[in-house]
DNA sequence: AAGCTATAG
DNA sequence: ATTTCTATAGCTT
């Protein structure tokens, strides 16, 4: 078995992710093994920073990246600290955190990058190296000084993780997503580093394809490996180095870990003759692939990166409970591990939905997913594979019940609701073995505030919704396209007002939250129905999740209405 | 709406 | 980060 992943201590003494324990043993014999993991404390950790770090915006775009990552959007920030400094006296500068209180703020430098940079010139953690290039001093060099109120802003904010909320962070300072996160990576751990200038080559350069490119984004980005790029991952690194091979790829044959194959690099990759963003998109196209990879991947490799730091959301867009099985090939056990995840998925729910007694948004969906254990091969080999299946099914509204207890919730959802689904998805009664399941809920509809003008279009009649339905085709939906920098431009934000989550749709679904399973699916494979998919004669209420019986909804909604 | 793929930590 | 346990975006049907 290997390890999953390890501290910076482990790895300092020579371990690292996807090891084998026995390994690890050998280098490390005192190495602590923690089975299993407790998400909960983590979750919670990382909600804390998050907030911590969102309470110095005012623009909200604080976007998380799994529990630990985070990037912050500092463009209003240095905007206005920009706008504020005295060019006479640099050295003794004031970073001003609040517009409306002049007091709120700390003093820095800004003649100088705070932290380390690429390349390597520099100053305050590494006095021995040598001086700031020259337009450092330039206060009408923009990018420049963006850079160096972005490296303080960040050294700030890292020195404020650690005494108030007593963590240690590693952060990257640069012009958007891409570099920032990749040149974060080249002080591990606590430490900070900045990309310099110069961002593009100087104009008095040839336009000369044989001329290399003299600025440090390409300088930067060059030298990595195609797939370390943040949005290439396994599948379009692989096609893309056996385009520049002209060959396959030797691809890791390691049963554990595999660091490298036919390593190519970004340098590569952008001076492969004739790759442009057309030929991109029809080398990478595909199943599973986005219309406009091609100029994606053609920016990625050019260090061009236009996506928008996102703002703070209120509710998850999904959650998810997932364990992983040795043997899973009973219903009985399937039944009850069931039940343990969806006990724990209500709870979460509870956590991450609930405000003051109060459902900040109901999940429509819920979604059963397995990864069946492919079985033997003829000899013997077990074809690895990690596919997963799903069926999902409207989420009925009972869940949303305060007065139950979770347990008996649970015990009902799986009943009523994922046990069926678990047929469909399984019609053979034996003869399966699962690796893994997971129940997420998904298709939040967020509960808006306003209690009686909410509760008035949640109770319309549902003529008006299944007008609403027809008149607005599917794929209606505006897409966003924002622009961000993290330090060097204005942003441009377009915010889209959020208008294609009606409560209609919720209501819709009020009429329908019974399970619906082809009948075919159900009938002709080998399971006995016991019953288990009874139709109820009531509903929750989707205000105060009361169980209502469907002929007394209507009044029921009224009297919300009255009590406001 | 449902099912799946790709990508991320 | 291909073995775990999540999460998001966007494709096809």
């Amino acid at each position: 078995m290997p390890l999953v992943t390890c501290n910076y201590e482990a790895r300092r003494r020579g371990l690292h992710k996807l090891q084998l324990i026995t390994e690890a043993k050998k280098i490390c014999p005192d190495v602590i093994i923690v089975l299993g993991e407790e998400l909960g404390r983590f979750r919670d950790a990382s909600k804390l920073l998050y907030k911590y770090l969102e309470s110095f915006t005012s623009s909200g775009k604080v976007e998380r990246l799994g529990f630990d990552e985070v990037w912050m959007d500092v463009t209003d920030m240095v905007d206005w600290n920009q706008g504020l400094l005295n060019t006479h006296d640099l050295t003794n500068s004031f970073f001003h955190l609040n517009k409306n209180d002049p007091t709120i703020g700390f003093s820095y430098d800004a003649t100088t990058i705070a932290g380390h940079s690429f390349p390597n010139t520099i100053t305050r953690d590494d006095p021995t190296n040598t001086p700031l290039p020259s337009q450092f001093s330039d206060p009408k060099d923009d990018l420049s000084t963006r850079l160096i109120l972005g490296s303080h802003i960040a050294q700030y904010l890292r020195l404020g993780l650690e005494e108030n909320q007593g963590y240690t962070s590693t952060v990257g300072i640069s012009t958007n997503k891409l570099l920032s996160k990749l040149v974060g990576n080249l002080n591990k751990p606590k430490g900070q580093t900045t990309l310099l200038p110069p961002y593009t080559d100087s104009p008095d350069s040839l336009p000369n394809p044989e001329v290399e490119a003299t600025n440090n984004v390409q300088l930067f980005l060059d030298p990595h490996e195609i797939g370390k790029i943040p949005g290439i991952g396994c599948k379009i690194s692989q096609k893309l180095r056996n385009h520049i091979l002209s060959r396959p790829a030797a691809f890791s044959t390691g049963l554990i870990y595999g660091p490298t194959e036919d390593p190519i690099s970004v340098h590569d990759v952008r001076t492969s003759p004739s790759l442009n963003p057309a030929f991109l998109e029809s080398l990478l196209s595909g199943p599973g692939s986005h219309r406009g990879t091609g100029l994606k991947i053609w920016n990625l490799v050019h260090g061009i990166d236009d996506s928008e730091v996102q703002q703070v959301k209120k509710v998850p867009t999904q959650i998810s409970i997932e364990d992983s099985y040795i043997r899973l090939n009973t219903l009985s056990e399937v039944r009850k591990e069931l039940t343990a995840l969806t006990t724990t998925l209500l709870k979460r729910m509870h956590i991450d939905l609930l405000t003051d007694n109060a459902w900040l948004a109901h999940p429509k969906t819920i979604r059963l997913s397995t990864r069946p254990r492919p079985p033997l091969g003829a000899d013997g080999t077990r074809t690895r594979s990690f596919t997963r299946i799903s069926r999902s099914a409207p989420l009925p509204s009972y869940v949303f019940t305060l007065k139950d207890d979770v347990d008996s919730i649970a015990e009902k959802l799986v009943t009523s609701t994922l046990i069926p689904m678990f047929k469909y998805l399984h019609p053979q009664p034996s003869g399966w073995d699962l690796s893994l399941m997971n129940v997420a809920v998904t298709n939040m509809v967020e509960v808006s505030t306003e209690k009686g003008r909410d509760i008035k279009s949640l109770f319309s009649r549902k003529r008006e919704w299944d007008v609403v339905d027809r008149d607005v085709p599917p794929d209606d939906v505006e897409e966003m396209e924002d622009v961000v920098d993290s330090v060097q431009h204005n942003v441009s934000h377009s915010l889209q007002p959020d208008t294609e989550t009606e409560n209609p749709v919720e209501l819709r679904q009020q009429g329908s939250e019974d399970l619906i399973l082809p009948l075919s699916q159900n009938s002709e494979e080998g399971w006995d129905d016991d019953g288990e998919e009874e139709v109820e004669g009531r509903e929750g209420c989707v205000v105060c999740g009361a169980m209502i019986p469907r002929f007394a909804m209507d009044a029921h909604g009224r009297w919300h209405v009255m009590e406001g």
